[in-house]
DNA sequence: CAATTTCCGTACCGTACGGTACGGTTCGGG
DNA sequence: CCCGAACCGTACCGTACGGTACGGAAATTG
């Protein structure tokens, strides 16, 4: 274990090269489109570089997915002060980000992947993803919402629990349904509205609808 | 087409069997532990057999869903004049049961099949299993929340979206987590509560708290 | 420039799959 | 009782995968 943790591995260019190409095949064909032979054509590169960069398929996997988490860095500015427009201006862009992260085709192809091969790896690569793809997003929320009751402006017992609720009214079913075939929404930031309208109706402070607000800010 | 839609394929006794061995295999090793071989072994019949059922491998996979569907009849007893303490215990019992069938072995091992097929087949098997188990028990919760709003108790503009919202309260990501090899719950009912007091906070026409109901009630 | 390491392209190996073919057996109808 | 259909068990075929081996090219190093 080396001290600065959580960034370790991070790979060659070569090798990012390489993984970037996984990761085309494996959005275009799914997961039997990705195997390390058409993955060494289509990388130019040989199979024995590929096992002795990432060990086995596993590995490559792993490392696909570290690749594309490397890649989504959030950024998480909580300087400014909150008030009530500015709290449910957040929140619909973090609904919105989170609708349009979770709709991506690489996001949807690496979901399909770790979940076809979780009950017979004993979903390792299932824990990879959450932490890895879910962590990030996470505590953009937490925070938010952590900020918004320490402003005042929300109310509730258990943050995490609260973040929950917000995530189900967001998301719903959508995205098993996504990751079933079905295409996404029409319009995403409507979700996005309506979502955030009820969390606040539940955990909001204020009493003031989300049409009002929307309309005293100008949108 | 013969004039009886709706039940037609329904196989023998003996494809029953055999069908149920091959949710077993599914269920204990995953997709990779579903080979014709294997089911024949397991179920005592040839590969011929299966071929002269089922077509090919699709087939079969196809077959298994709509046989594990058929085993699931839900059952839709509107009757009954509704008060808010009658719908309170309707919605719990729904939320109960929809947490209980989505962290099935069955369930999540057919989901996770099918949504790893699910980007090189045309999703055709995603299609069948949102149709095949999902229409059930979606029209016995819009019936429920639609009686609701008949009786004065809720009030919404879409039904279909009252009951996405309802359905992202009960489950948030907990499907696709489970899909991703984490355990349950440790508490359903708990779970649902929650999810019915927020539903009706968001779409109820009466103020009184669940706490409130529940006592008078009396559990 | 020479030595050494890294890498590419290809060929190769064992294995296991989906699907087919076939001989022997069971079983129900005439 | 006999015939035909359905079925079982096994053997077989072509293919494609994951992983390894090897000869030669390219790049790096001193």
């Amino acid at each position: 274990m080396i001290a600065e943790a959580g960034r370790m591995p991070e790979f060659s260019p070569r090798q990012n090269v390489v993984l970037e190409q996984a990761l085309r095949l494996l959005v275009e064909g799914g997961e039997k489109a990705l195997t390390t032979s058409g993955l060494a054509r289509a990388a130019h590169c040989s199979k024995e570089s590929l096992y002795k960069w990432f060990g086995d398929r596993e590995g490559l996997l792993a490392a696909m997915i570290a690749h594309q988490a490397s890649k989504v860095r959030t950024f998480e500015r909580s300087g400014e002060r909150l008030n009530a427009v500015l709290l449910r201006e957040h929140l619909e862009l973090f609904a919105r980000d989170l609708l349009e992260v979770l709709a991506g085709d690489v996001s949807l192809a690496l979901n399909r992947l770790a979940i076809g091969q979780s009950n017979r790896d004993g979903s390792k690569l299932g824990k990879l993803l959450l932490e890895h793809g879910r962590r990030q997003i996470d505590r953009r929320a937490i925070a938010l919402i952590d900020a918004g009751k320490r402003a005042g402006l929300l109310r509730f017992d258990d943050a995490d629990a609260a973040y929950h609720t917000l995530y189900g009214l967001i998301v719903s079913d959508l995205h098993v349904r996504m990751l079933l075939g079905e295409p996404g929404l029409k319009d995403n930031a409507r979700q996005a509205q309506k979502a955030v309208d009820a969390f606040l109706t539940l955990h909001g402070t204020q009493k003031d609808s989300g049409e009002a607000l929307r309309a005293a800010s100008g949108r």
